[in-house]
DNA sequence: CGGATCGTTGATCAACTTCAACGGTCGTGG
DNA sequence: CCACGACCGTTGAAGTTGATCAACGATCCG
């Protein structure tokens, strides 16, 4: 059960046996069928989720009612609204399960204990951080910078596994466009 | 020189005397003329950058050759190509300044020890690394989400200090939209 | 004073959305 | 276990938003 997250963990920094099952005392084991929600808008995001098995999707609901994919996350990724989570206001966002999963959950106070007790915590928390921080600014430059083209040609030169797994309409959504130009663009390149 | 930085690391965590002295030994001043860079695209992003005083801006060039704003830096900011820093690849960006400038910089040496002998430092970035997570979750859903219009209003209620001082292209760039885009929302919002 | 830069305005154009319809597939309940 | 409904991807036609191109006045700075 705890597997993907120790590996996960133990790639960035060091954590003894003892570290080890203090760690775990701290987790929620979770599990979640598909379309399941584990956050609905309005809302408190309880927990800091660890992904062990599965996929799920966080994303927002605009004015007009349509969903606007924030992230997905499958084995090996933490997913949370994270403000919602620190702050503890509610959240804007939505999270459930694209398919089942098994998930690891952490609540605020059993986190701010974790990083209390096990202090290489802190740097593990500080290096994912830091890398969703890079993530997050390409994600940002190639939606303001570029065509809708060359938006779902460097996803897919870039993250060819999400196409693989993720149905294409949450691939649109993600890239901020409409299904129907989605599937116009790959019939495009289909061709060429 | 050191009153904007120490003030803003002691809203989030604890410092000693000693420990102040240790950490400015750590920090390079430099001052920036308006329009000087920082880091142009090519080079290696050296430094992690501490705003003191002045306004940057970091951008990158697409292969049209416009430019999109990524993130700007004023009082109480920190500045850098995360990425080309942490891993010492060179950048995709561009900074220079908006104002005249006086910046703290750390290089990446002096910034992996800072970490090692004042763990609480630790704290403070992944307070930092968090905070900026959520900020830039925010931009990303506003740019997907809205139309030009509604980007624009909902910048100007989240971001006054922005539409005072930085240039209304830069504003445009920004948001992912043309300098003529925005001067036509924002006649037509005089309007209303 | 003169050149560069910035914001503005107008006209045209292209990209992407919207609306509508259709066929295929999947999952669920009878 | 089959049948039906829901959902998804696709295609077409029309509509809308924002980009592009061009020109002009104002301001700033050297």
């Amino acid at each position: 059960m705890f597997n993907v997250l120790l590996a996960h963990i133990q790639e960035k920094v060091n954590l003894s046996v003892g570290d080890v099952d203090l760690l775990k005392s701290f987790f929620i084991p979770k599990k979640l069928r598909k379309r399941q929600y584990i956050l609905q808008e309005g809302d408190v995001c309880k927990y800091l989720m660890f992904v062990e098995k599965g996929l799920l999707r966080m994303y927002h609901v605009d004015d007009k009612g349509a969903e606007h994919m924030i992230q997905f996350a499958w084995e090996g990724w933490w997913m949370a609204d994270t403000y919602s989570f620190l702050s503890g206001d509610i959240s804007q966002y939505n999270i459930d399960a694209i398919e089942d999963a098994e998930l690891l959950m952490i609540t605020l106070p059993n986190f701010e204990a974790m990083l209390l007790q096990l202090p290489v915590m802190e740097r593990y928390f500080r290096i994912l951080f830091q890398n969703n921080i890079i993530s997050k600014e390409r994600r940002l430059i190639n939606t303001i910078s570029y065509s809708a083209e060359e938006k779902y040609k460097r996803l897919v030169a870039t993250h060819p596994e999400m196409i693989q797994r993720i149905p294409q309409n949450l691939i649109a959504s993600y890239l901020g466009l409409t299904p129907e130009t989605l599937s116009r663009i790959r019939k495009k390149l289909m061709q060429s």
